[in-house]
DNA sequence: ATTGCAAGAATGTCAGACAATCTGGTTGAC
DNA sequence: GTCAACCAGATTGTCTGACATTCTTGCAAT
């Protein structure tokens, strides 16, 4: 038997390009924390019949993006300010964790990689485009929490990571932050870049101390 | 305005009470982990339609309670050890923070149900009702997550728990480990009784080891 | 202005249908 | 006898349409 290629392109279904497009509508903030969403438009907009709708939305409920009130529909859930600490929190637990342990095991090729997302949240935060930044800087985590050699952390930080991403936007474009934020992950790069796990782990939780504290900033400022 | 009293009842709907049977069905071992679900077998069971059941099934799915392969339909996905490992991992994370948490917020009342926790686990571990001792297990770190003062931890750690269910009922089997587990539980309980954090952090780890290595010698074991 | 009600909108749920895909066993060729 | 192709049944993916229940909203009445 040949060794399994995974050539098998499992067929993109219907019920899961719906959740790709609701979610990325959701995080890009085409809906507004707080708007409910109408079946029959979404329906019509998305060129879909409502079972296939539905079943999307109910992944989206299980992710926490969106939540459904019996009787009342799906409506995009406005981040209080206690959840949004929650989320920084645990999202401190395991970025930091996962950051000691990309120092001790990242391959020098997703290295080289991380340089270059680096280097490519360098330029946005350059450019004050506020969008790419925070794309970026998603980038860069992503590397460390993909080369952290454990899946699950993975996985579950980047469900916490995008139900914060309202506010990610918004603190990104505080004044200095990018500045700050780019020297921050500076500092994580090169640590992890040196082996040195402690050091990894202390400028990964200075990161994000710093990042929460900016988006309570925005928070108050911004409503 | 009087204050939300939250009074409003939500009605219970069909999908919902078809995931918490479905979820307890798959958590109980009553679906052997790699069986396939049928969709017309389990509509017939359940007395729903297939609409209603596959919005349950998305549900699970976004949980990773279970698997759906586009056009193989759903399974109960049967965990490796590397994932197992990767899980454990992560809920030591977050059940050491919990438990340094609760050593320094957990109020009286709340202390004295998770002492009440310990005895029925107690109960449970002589009576050799393996069973039982998981659910009274599972009862104790409930009430310390749930007093940790973060709600995203407690339910991140709910999820990770759901998917290693299979594990723990085997672990708990073990020659002894009941009892080890116990003492391992006590001394976390009187840490947190004692307000120690550190003592806490330290007695909540030595028995996630611990219980890793039972369930990596089960599974060794088991199969 | 507040309350109550009625029309409309939206959701929860079902039944039935059909095409696309997978599975397993049978047939046929070598 | 073994292996490959193939066919029938089973299963899933998706749609249409329908209807009862529940929520919302605007209007009327006090």
């Amino acid at each position: 038997m040949p060794p399994d290629l995974n050539l098998r392109i499992s067929p993109r279904t219907v019920q899961q390009e719906t959740v790709d497009k609701l979610r990325l509508a959701i995080l890009s903030g085409l809906f507004q924390p707080g708007s409910r969403l109408i079946e029959s438009q979404l329906c019509a907009q998305l060129g879909i019949s409502r079972p296939s709708l539905r079943e999307a939305l109910r992944s989206l409920e299980a992710e926490r993006l969106i939540e459904i009130v019996p009787n009342r529909g799906p409506a995009v859930p406005a981040l209080s300010w206690e959840e949004a600490t929650a989320i920084y929190e645990v999202r401190e637990l395991l970025e930091v964790e996962a950051a000691g342990r990309c120092a001790l095991r990242i391959p020098a090729e997703q290295l080289h990689e991380l340089e270059r997302s680096l280097s490519a949240f360098e330029e946005a935060a350059a450019s004050h485009d506020s969008m790419a930044q925070v794309t970026t800087a998603a980038d860069f985590y992503s590397i460390i929490l993909a080369n952290c050699g454990n899946p699950i952390l993975e996985e579950v930080h980047r469900g916490l990571v995008a139900r914060i991403s309202f506010f990610r936007g918004r603190s990104m474009s505080l004044e200095g932050r990018a500045q700050s934020s780019l020297a921050e992950m500076r500092e994580i790069f090169e640590s992890i870049a040196a082996g040195d796990e402690k050091a990894a782990r202390k400028a990964s939780k200075k990161h994000l101390l710093k990042a929460k504290a900016a988006a309570k900033v925005s928070m108050e400022n911004g409503i």
